[in-house]
DNA sequence: TTTTCTGCAAAGGTTTTGCACCAAT
DNA sequence: ATTGGTGCAAAACCTTTGCAGAAAA
């Protein structure tokens, strides 16, 4: 229910089609392509276009409500955003995700390459790739 | 000189279009689009079409010895690829990049993860964005 | 009522595909 | 002579933008 009060405290309006986006997004455990999410919402919400999707995935990005990943299939998928700067790890049988922190192990290694490097390392992308329990 | 030899070895042709293009590509020290390669093959090879380059790209992908890394700008980029698994440190202002082994940093990153959330993790997608030397 | 949001249509960009011609082996 | 490669055109996608009408505040 945050993601309603936080976009209603930045002044944006709380609309049918939002809503039923929103609804979609919050639930899932899997990142989503706009054309997923469009699909699902549009259960929600019959006449929902796809540019809608993607203005409101690009609001809510910039809220970091969401979290923009790259799936293996080239696609860029969405995940809702933990607080923080967190890493996903996707289940490449079934799709679900989970996020995790490795701020601390990459702290050394980003270290180390500085000193071989010689460069200053301002950001990273990281990504994991695996299997879920279940699908083990 | 070794890629021309590894194309020949695996009975694909040396034409001129692709001597082109492996020309910009083994000189490139930056992350270079398909559009990009295209303008600098085209000097050497003015009939060039941006569609060889596309099929090149995804030969040499398949051969292992190009890496696609993603771009800040959204963009792919590609980039010589060496032996093993590496990773690209990318600098934010030039474009310059290098390539660094992380490999033992990960894997203690890796099983603390697959411990906290039971997945087991196959793969993995790092990059690094920064300034070079040169830059800072 | 005022401003924002929506959905359509259309444009812009990237990447792939079909096909006839051309070139490397 | 064969086979594979090239380039054009066109198609298939993905994503953004302009605009008039609709809805939230």
């Amino acid at each position: 229910m945050k993601w309603k009060d936080r976009l209603a405290a930045e002044g944006y309006r709380l609309t049918a089609p939002r809503r039923a986006v929103l609804q979609v997004l919050q639930q899932t455990e899997t990142p989503l392509s706009p054309q997923e999410i469009l699909a699902q919402a549009h259960k929600a919400h019959p006449q929902l276009g796809l540019v809608t999707v993607y203005r409101l995935l690009n609001l809510l990005t910039g809220l970091n409500l969401l979290r923009r990943v790259h799936r293996k299939d080239g696609c860029h998928g969405y995940l809702p955003a933990s607080l923080g700067h967190h890493h996903a790890l996707i289940c490449q049988t079934c799709g679900r995700a989970v996020e995790f922190a490795g701020e601390a192990d990459l702290e050394s290694l980003i270290s180390r390459v500085e000193m071989g490097t010689g460069y200053r390392v301002e950001d990273h992308l990281l990504q994991l790739f695996g299997l879920c329990p279940g699908c083990q």
